[in-house]
DNA sequence: TCCACTTTCAAATGATCATTTAAAATAATC
DNA sequence: GATTATTTTAAATGATCATTTGAAAGTGGA
């Protein structure tokens, strides 16, 4: 336990980060390591724990700047007006899931975080996590509620899940994308992608009305 | 590089196997341990690499092993005629995907081992995950297409892929299945499960329709 | 210039892992 | 029962990892 406090900024510290997020969101927390992380920062392997304390809190770090940078692009909302329908909220929620799927850059980290993040959990991690999901996920499911009308709970959260698994599902293995997609699909491949999925979850959403 | 040849069949063998695959299935190929696994099957921690080669070689069976567990408890076909209803071999089909997920037994470990290796693959096991997924892919893929009629190929692979989605997603995430069933849903739940998803997969398929 | 403080650095530390080794124990064959 | 082959064992090996250490280098203010 070092007694030293180093400064809230430094160019080293910000090297560091930004390096992280797309190591972790290419490798996952354990195949990144200290030390290509710091080897791609230009930095030595001690600077990580002096600047962040550990390899964890890093990652904690980069997931909510992974997050930022999602929403920042990509938002829930999608810019819409508050009166919008819950038809076009849907749609809204779909397009930036999967629009967050196929960015290569910046705003495509978080999505590829979670997908590391989501078969192999690890305590700390999870509640940056839940927060995230939290935070997107009362809004899907206020959207979802406005389409099916009054359900149990668990077939709200059933319904939500459905709708988030046709958007992310593909793209969480890398083997199954890349058998859809050998390469990046191109914008109208995207969009296609976009409303092919809407009107599959939306006939599916009606099945499930009382 | 030994040059004895171990016999075919030993007790210990036989132990190995059986205590790695539910390891495997819970911890996924790095966290399962060959310590934890020999301790387990209450051989010493030589014995692996002695009557498997290595460790990979020990995992790329335990796949196989799991396969015929799986497939022999809930098979894709669900004991269906040859002449039953694309309707029906579809049920047959989400009905066997849904119940392994939900077999805490030798028929669930092969769901928990491919959810461990669908986000972090490599190399090798990656044969066997896809001749597996072949033989099963190849039925569901035949099995839409008679319910949406002819599709052009990537809407097809797209279609099957939402119906694997729509199966097994909740249960890629452990944090996902324990919020929607903290413990193990009844088997009423799961009969609920199957037929929910069934239609909702159904209505989703017939928006593809041309 | 001196001093206190922050930051960087190469090397050490200690933990964990799969795999190897060589000797000892066991089983099989004659 | 002697000899050969197989199996088991404790210990060693070498690799990788995050983290710690202590000294060196850098920085800014009086």
């Amino acid at each position: 336990m070092s007694a030293l406090k180093p400064a809230a900024h430094s160019k080293t510290k910000d090297q560091l980060l930004e390096h992280a997020v797309p190591l972790f969101a290419k490798k996952g927390y354990r195949d990144a390591t200290c030390s290509e992380i710091s080897k791609q920062a230009a930095a030595n392997i001690a600077s990580i724990n002096y600047h962040f304390g550990s390899k964890e809190n890093l990652y904690r770090l980069s997931l909510r700047r992974a997050f930022e940078f999602a929403n920042a692009k990509y938002p829930f909302h999608g810019g819409l007006e508050e009166n919008a329908s819950a038809e076009q909220k849907l749609h809204a929620c779909m397009e930036a899931m999967i629009r967050r799927n196929y960015d290569d850059g910046p705003a495509g980290h978080l999505n590829r975080m979670i997908n590391h993040q989501v078969s192999r959990p690890t305590a700390p991690h999870n509640l940056v996590l839940e927060e995230i999901s939290q935070l997107q996920g009362n809004y899907l499911f206020n959207t979802i509620a406005h389409i099916t009308g009054p359900l149990p709970e668990l077939l709200m959260q059933s319904a939500k899940m459905n709708i988030i698994a046709l958007c992310i599902f593909p793209s969480l293995a890398p083997a199954m994308k890349n058998f859809l997609f050998p390469g990046s699909p191109s914008p109208e491949e995207i969009n296609a992608i976009i409303t092919r999925q809407f009107h599959f979850a939306l006939a599916g959403l009606q099945t499930l009305k009382p």
